[in-house]
RNA sequence: GCGGCCGUAGUGUAGCCUGGUUAUCACUUUAGCUUGCCAAGCUAGAGACUCGGGUUCAAAUCCCGACGGCCGCACCA
């Protein structure tokens, strides 16, 4: 069936999911304001996700400032990568890579700010290459959020493009805490933010949006899982790049490097549970995997969880092998040690030449700088300390002349017990705005002669679990009710207690928010003290014992539907 | 950022071309009455011309700009 997004999007601001954002003033593209249920739907949608990665999975979760300072975006790339500039035809309006314009008239066009490589430009008399029109100087599209940090001297800061470096750049704590074993993992769940050029289509692009992103340390030489055995026979829809469409179990995939690792694929499974646990309809969902272009240069391999959708087919997750990128880059510009330790089976004794101070001597001679002297000493080459009498050393900014009584050069045995190296990342990448308007999509049902809408989302995500209703709100209905909402609110579930107007009315409110079941208090409640409970998809009543309305709203928000009552 | 279309209560709309009373209708919503299980009825309320400038005696209506929306192009680390 045909979704027009416009419809979903006027429910969701008619019934309090969410709304434009700054409306009064005019409104703002890209940001959407989260009303009630739409908070609740997100943190369903959520909580879910932490309690399969981080209580099952045993992933750790981290909350890192969403200000960042510049050199963690020089590290990760994006401050490169978010200034590419642009030029645009004045004529035809085509718009082009300033750099990949200037590609054969500068050795590295990319250095270049955008006065030199507009001049540049210029002088060659580079044209449109469509319609020979001229083109504008070039323009800087930066991505990224941009901030002072402080007064004064003020260092630059940038608002996050994602969760992802806040694991990265802690990686040495979640090691540590991880009690340094791999594979370990971390979990970040936040806002992140992306300067779009345009945003779009509601809840898909947006400038402020919210990430559930996981980031899986791994053995570069181990990519397996132990629990991949307990999934391996289960199903995927897969859109290879090489052009075919496969529903393949797991083991065959990975097996036929379909798929490039175990973990890869295992993280792909958990990833479809995931949304089918949400809601998402299995039939409008597939994994496609990146192109060869598409993909960044240091993935080996990526894979996109797709819905179809009223826009068509929208990536609501990506699950990456990242290799040893994010790590390396951040070791490079840190100089930090993001590297985890393997001990080898047995330990190795290594000789090897070394220099050893003595710092009794020197320290008799050379006072105040013997550390300094030493430390510059010791990083000298080998074969320039021996045979010789003294050795003059550049320290503190003055030549030394050292003795050879101050040190000696000899082998030296070293019990080597093992390396260190950078684990590789696995990185399953959710945007929660996305996956809640998905759910919101696909649960909505409409009938086709009265227009009446039901939301069929999953218990689960549902804003309410359930409508607590009194039939008429007098003869002491009401009073049963609200002690009915009592006892469900203080089990924890969220509730909507409604009195006024006709029963049906009532129910079709529930409906349309996605409400699983309601509770209606009647007359013969005072008689025998059952009511009725109504489920939301078939419209059937079940009575049940008033005491036990705790127990069968939680049978029902866990999907067990009406049967699920029997003796309540 | 470019091009096309568009912007009236919470939602969906009429009016705009051809400027002129108190801006149409439905749903929603509030209060009261009624109502004994699926958007019922009655009565009385509340609620809008996206913003700014211009033309005019007079602008929802015509013109310009901004903002916002939809579609296409481009972009989407």
């Amino acid at each position: 069936m045909f979704m027009d997004p416009q419809e979903i999007l006027s429910l969701c601001k008619r019934r309090g999911f969410l709304w434009p954002s700054f409306d009064i003033y005019g409104g703002m593209a890209g940001m959407y304001d989260f009303g009630p249920l739409g908070v609740a739907l997100k943190n369903n949608i959520e909580n879910h996700w932490r309690r399969l990665y981080v209580l099952q999975e045993g992933f750790m979760e981290l909350s890192c400032p969403l200000v960042s300072p510049e050199p963690v975006f020089k590290a990760s790339g994006h401050l490169d990568t978010f200034s590419d500039m642009y030029v645009e035809c004045t004529k035809c309006g085509e718009t082009y890579r300033a750099d990949h314009l200037a590609k054969d008239l500068h050795e590295n066009p990319a250095t270049l700010d955008e006065v030199q490589l507009g001049k540049l430009l210029r002088e060659n008399g580079v044209k449109c290459l469509s319609c020979k029109g001229d083109l504008t100087e070039p323009k800087r599209f930066n991505l990224m959020f941009k901030t002072m940090v402080g007064a004064g001297k003020a260092k630059p800061g940038y608002l996050r493009p994602e969760t992802a470096q806040g694991m990265f750049v802690n990686f040495q704590q979640v090691y540590r805490l991880g009690r340094e074993k791999l594979p370990v993992g971390a979990v970040q769940v936040g806002t992140s933010f992306r300067n779009e050029i345009s945003p779009r289509q509601g809840l898909i692009r947006l400038r402020e949006f919210h990430q559930m992103e996981a980031e899986l340390f791994v053995h570069p030489d181990d990519k397996t899982w132990p629990r991949f055995g307990a999934v391996k026979h289960e199903k995927l829809l897969l859109v290879a790049n090489s052009g075919e469409t496969k529903e393949i179990t797991l083991e065959q995939a990975v097996n036929d490097k379909v798929i490039v690792n175990e973990v890869l694929a295992y993280f792909m499974w958990l990833t479809y549970r995931f949304v089918l646990d949400v809601g998402l309809d299995p039939k409008k969902m597939r994994f496609r995997q990146h192109e060869k272009t598409e993909m960044a240069h240091y993935a080996s391999d990526c894979w996109d969880l797709e819905a179809e959708l009223g826009y068509g087919w929208v990536e609501l997750v990506g699950v990456a092998d990242r290799g040893c990128y994010d790590l390396s880059a951040h070791i490079k510009h840190s100089d930090a040690d993001l590297t985890a330790f393997e001990k080898f089976d047995e330990p190795k004794e290594v000789e090897q030449e070394g220099v050893k101070v003595k710092f009794d001597v020197m320290g008799k001679m050379f006072k105040g700088d013997t550390k300094i002297v030493a430390e510059a000493l010791s990083k000298m080459p080998l074969e320039s300390l021996k045979g010789r009498e003294s050795v003059p050393v550049q320290a503190g900014g003055r030549t030394h002349d050292v003795p050879a009584e101050c040190f000696e050069v000899a082998m030296r045995k070293e019990k080597v017990t093992g390396r260190k190296f950078v684990p590789h990342v696995i990185e399953p990448a959710y945007g929660v705005d996305r996956i809640a308007y998905a759910a919101l999509e696909h649960a909505y049902s409409k009938s086709e002669k009265e227009d009446y809408i039901t939301l069929r989302l999953k218990g689960l995500v549902a804003p309410f679990k359930a409508g607590v209703f009194p039939l008429m709100a007098k003869d002491g209905l009401d009073g049963i009710a609200s002690e009915i909402h009592a006892s469900l609110s203080s089990a924890g579930m969220h509730t909507y207690y409604d009195d006024a107007g006709s029963i049906g009315r009532r129910y079709a409110r529930m409906d349309e928010v996605g409400t699983p079941c309601c509770i209606t208090v009647d007359y013969q409640t005072k008689d025998d003290g059952t009511v009725t409970v109504r489920d939301r998809d078939s419209s059937e009543q079940r009575r049940i014992k008033k005491e036990n309305v705790v127990l069968a709203v939680t049978r029902l928000v866990s999907g067990a539907g009406l049967k699920a009552l029997e003796g309540l």
